[in-house]
DNA sequence: CAAGAGATCATCT
DNA sequence: GATGATCTCTTGA
């Protein structure tokens, strides 16, 4: 005889597998903001199915003074977001191809942002292979713009707030994994700033951009 | 496996 | 008119 089913298993697209991050923790520090959301979970509600991945790699872009930072060049229709209040996405279009994701951090007129670099696939696999256009898990969204394919994300996510549902960031209680700290990726016209170690990745993980 | 090129377009000069 | 917070494929050891 089967036992009854008992509501023990927790429903893969609900939120009472985490707490969605709020509001305050992206008005921390940007530095801070890029560690801590290492070994968090991005989620993404989209009609097609729910996508979630363990954020492996982030960069953090500390302001204006930053010159490897968009705001760095002023104030414009694309950097706008960032000088919003944080917890909302940043997402731009490069090379004629690809997104990139970011979450705006601290201040209101401080124009800062993580990127999200790479991600361990944890649910929606399915999903994320048919848009990629590949079965190998380990590149599904091990990049940044890798990611936004996996996870369908583009511009019409650009100011979306982090503390609704479509996009957010749940914490599932797990311990702060080690981590390296690295220069960014793809900034060698910064200057001094391109030496900066404000790329941080999980160690070990076999789902980082770059080692 | 490393290095290089090509793809392609929004944004800013 | 140039360039970029990238990715993938090809080439050649």
């Amino acid at each position: 005889m089967v036992r009854a089913a008992v509501p023990i298993s927790r429903p893969k697209t609900s939120s009472s597998v985490g707490a969605k991050l709020p509001r305050a923790f992206y008005e921390q520090p940007t530095i801070d903001v890029a560690k801590q959301l290492l070994g968090k979970y991005l989620v993404r509600q989209h009609p097609e199915g729910v996508t979630v991945g363990r954020i492996i790699e982030t960069e953090a872009y500390v302001g204006p003074q930053d010159l490897a930072c968009h705001a760095s060049k002023g104030r414009t229709a694309r950097t706008e977001v960032m000088f919003g209040p944080a917890g909302h996405a940043y997402v731009y279009f490069i090379y004629g191809f690809y997104h990139m994701l970011n979450f705006v951090t601290e201040r209101q007129d401080h124009p800062a942002a993580v990127l999200i670099r790479a991600v361990e696939p944890v649910t929606g696999l399915d999903l994320m292979k048919t848009r990629r256009q590949l079965d190998n898990m380990r590149a599904l969204a091990s990049g940044p713009g890798k990611l936004c394919q996996a996870f369908a994300i583009d511009r019409s996510l650009n100011g979306a707030d982090l503390c609704d549902v479509v996009l957010y960031v749940e914490d599932r209680a797990e311990p702060q994994p080690k981590f390296h700290a690295a220069p960014r990726i793809g900034v060698d016209y910064a200057g001094k700033w391109k030496d900066k170690r404000y790329r941080f990745f999980v160690r070990g993980s076999d789902f980082v951009s770059k080692t």
